[in-house]
RNA sequence: GGCCCGGUAGCUCAGUCGGUAGAGCAGAGGACUGAAAAUCCUUGUGUCGGUGGUUCAAUUCCGCCCCGGGCCA
């Protein structure tokens, strides 16, 4: 939103969570006002009963990419989820989407035969995918078969990496923030999350299952704070287990952000709990657009 | 002051009929192509509260002390 202030810049989110209308303490979405001072793309786009992905990601923010830049803007991309901002910038490959009976059917014989005897089928059809998975890697097994199911061809032929026509074709500045030590990030996080409490992360939780058909295994509500909220109200945990394991999963969620952001190639770092990091982050954006 | 129950990994606790100990959570490292805030893998040496005693051997049994919690006065 500084930049914003000085550059001619529209904000676009990455990040998986923002996507949902109506889930908004939880995912530390920006408030009302802030929104309408400083408008965000690709924020409130579905319904917590709905499910997103990369590949949708990619598509929208394409095509907010090239709306920015016909009206003469420049986009900064911001956000955390990092499967989507290598998506983005890598590009995927050419698989059919999530197909939700050929899942469902998965599941259920799943459930019946267990994953690792559906990792064995795996085996069998895909060699090379099976041996790169776990018997116990649910959600990649189910994929494999299902790409399978729906087109005939094995995902590991069909999945090419870092294909050349698939790259985002726009220069990018690559900005990565990290905090060291992770200690001070820890308790940050710490009350980051107890803020959200006292904001009434639980009652948005409660309003949501008013609202909608919502289930624990849905995307939206597997989401860092609101899988711990639903926790609670199921009395699986009390409170006291709740905010543990709730600032416990964003902790993990930062330290599996920071692991992308090492191995992510050009992306340079500034820490983010030094005081100059407003400034910092000025002078590279300043510097970037000159050369631009 | 007396009696009882505890003190074991960062936390909550299990356990050793005496041969120096292990779970869950936390933490750390890693994998990752339409669910990614997801999914999955690897990773546990700690004066077993202190100190004396018994013993070949004590974290384990006994005495005393310290620290919590409870009951009685």
């Amino acid at each position: 939103m500084n930049l914003v202030d000085r550059f001619p810049l529209e904000i676009v989110s990455v990040d998986s969570a923002l996507v949902y209308r109506g889930m908004n303490i939880g995912t530390a979405k920006p408030t009302a006002e802030t929104l309408q001072k400083y408008p965000h793309h690709l924020i409130d786009l579905i319904e917590p009963t709905d499910h997103y992905s990369a590949a949708r990601f990619c598509g929208d923010a394409l095509n907010a990419i090239t709306d920015i830049g016909a009206r003469g803007k420049i986009p900064l991309l911001v956000g955390g989820t990092m499967l989507y901002v290598k998506a983005l910038l890598e590009g995927l490959s050419d698989l059919p989407e999530a197909d939700t009976e050929v899942r469902e059917a998965l599941a259920e014989r799943a459930l019946l035969k267990g994953w690792p005897a559906m990792h064995a089928e795996l085996a069998r059809i895909d060699p090379e995918t099976a041996a790169r998975l776990k018997p116990t890697d649910a959600q990649r097994i189910q994929r494999a078969l299902e790409v399978f199911q729906l087109t005939g061809s094995r995902i590991s032929e069909l999945q090419v990496r870092h294909a050349k026509q698939q790259q985002l074709p726009f220069e990018a500045l690559k900005i990565g923030l990290t905090a060291e030590p992770r200690a001070i990030l820890h308790e940050r996080i710490a009350i980051r999350f107890d803020k959200m409490l006292s904001a009434g992360l639980i009652d948005e939780v409660v309003s949501l299952r008013q609202r909608y058909v919502l289930r624990a295994d849905m995307p939206s509500m597997r989401c860092v704070g609101y899988r711990q909220a639903w926790q609670l109200l199921e009395g699986e945990l009390d409170e006291a287990a709740m905010r543990e394991r709730g600032v416990a999963a964003t902790r993990q969620l930062a330290k599996r952000q920071l692991t992308w952001l090492r191995a992510m190639p050009e992306v340079q770092p500034i820490d983010c709990l030094r005081s100059d990091l407003a400034d910092r982050v000025v002078d590279k954006v300043e510097e970037f657009l000159q050369q631009i």
